[in-house]
DNA sequence: GTCTATATAATGATAGAC
DNA sequence: GTCTATCATTATATAGAC
């Protein structure tokens, strides 16, 4: 893994003025969320507020530019870690390598606020679990489920929305220490979520069963399940 | 299960001005997050703007004064359904009764905004499954843990953050239609996570095991998982 | 308790000089 | 391309009449 390696054409300040505003966005917005006022991102990027508009129009033009160029960054790095952080691995290698931490924030807050990019980022994450779960199944170290796209957007959603759960309820103290981020991620979403995995939850079919025939004959609206 | 009981003492227009303006707040901070202005808070509880600051002095304190309202009917609820909806399904019955939809919307709010009464919520729904889990393995219909907080806690946070997620990615159509949100909910989260409960996920220790190892000696930072 | 009117500050966006 | 100056809107919050 090409550690020092970073993101496509960044490489100092040989940025388009455009392209650092859009840099700004990106950091602020992952940092501060969307509501972050266009001045504090103009100052950020050492410009005028005006020029923000000039280069993008609106607020939400700029917003959408920081989705098409974080899309990419993640593209890009998945292309160059194909077979390397496979599958479940690619967020906690976008986590932790430094160099993609406003990408990462971005993301996050995005997942948190809604909006296009969510969607996709989930809908890519779902596509590669299905194939990395196949992978899993074939080789016999998963057990073959009843529903397999299903499963994978579920375990897409459960981990995601696990962790980001955590962070918002009990947000980092030091939202740019990656290493006690993931410490942290590792004692209260990962180890759990292992164990789960590993050494089952339920010994019995009963509820599953239960639900299974709730689902073909769902009680009339207003009425709870049994 | 008293299906028409209505929330604590809201039984009709018997309402003081105050706490007219405070259920108003709470439907529009549900519906429309905080971000709501409060004349729209004032408009909908037919008073003044000013009169809203006369009464909470500040948006922050009115907030406050959601957070400490809601939290009350979840306790009051809880208390009234006690033994009936118990550990898991009380979050369901909540989603369900219709008299706490705005209590629901709200509670969802908070969790996605972060702030104390997500905090607080959070805990709560911890304990509560702490309990639900120990009657559990002592019945023994569910697996021992090697740690049992942290699973309550992994558990509630992986269900909340799962249903939460696929909300914001993928928001319902009519929030008003709770039976379509149900059932969504059902298929895409509470059906695969019975199934993984249920069936299984891995068939080998090594990951778990590798895991483990790792906790116990995490390699230095900079540096990713093996 | 409740209103109207207003102060004050901040926002996104525009206009025009350079 | 970039800035300064400004507009129009909106927000929370205040003051004082009733």
């Amino acid at each position: 893994m090409r550690s020092g390696h970073a993101p496509r054409g960044v490489s100092a300040d040989d940025l388009t003025t455009r392209a650092r505003i859009r840099d700004a966005a990106v950091l602020r917005f992952g940092r501060d969320g969307f509501g972050t006022p266009l001045r504090a991102i103009a100052t950020d990027a050492a410009v005028s507020a005006g020029l923000v508009i000039h280069h993008f129009g609106t607020k939400e033009r700029l917003r959408e530019a920081c989705d098409e160029h974080v899309l990419d960054q993640i593209r890009h790095a998945k292309q160059d870690n194909l077979g390397e952080a496979s599958g479940g691995r690619f967020l906690e290698y976008l986590a932790t390598a430094e160099q993609f931490a406003p990408v990462f924030a971005y993301v996050l807050r995005s997942l948190q606020h809604g909006g296009p990019l969510a969607a996709t980022f989930v809908d890519h994450m779902v596509r590669d679990a299905v194939d990395y779960l196949a992978e899993g199944v074939a080789a016999g170290v998963i057990v073959p489920s009843r529903d397999e796209p299903a499963r994978a957007r579920y375990l897409v959603l459960s981990s995601l929305g696990a962790g980001l759960l955590a962070m918002t309820v009990d947000p980092p103290r030091d939202p740019t220490d990656l290493a006690a981020m993931m410490r942290r991620h590792v004692d209260a979403i990962t180890l759990p979520a292992l164990e789960l995995y590993t050494e089952g939850f339920l010994t019995t079919r009963r509820m599953l069963d239960e639900y299974l025939l709730y689902v073909s004959d769902p009680p009339p609206a207003g009425e709870h399940a049994p």
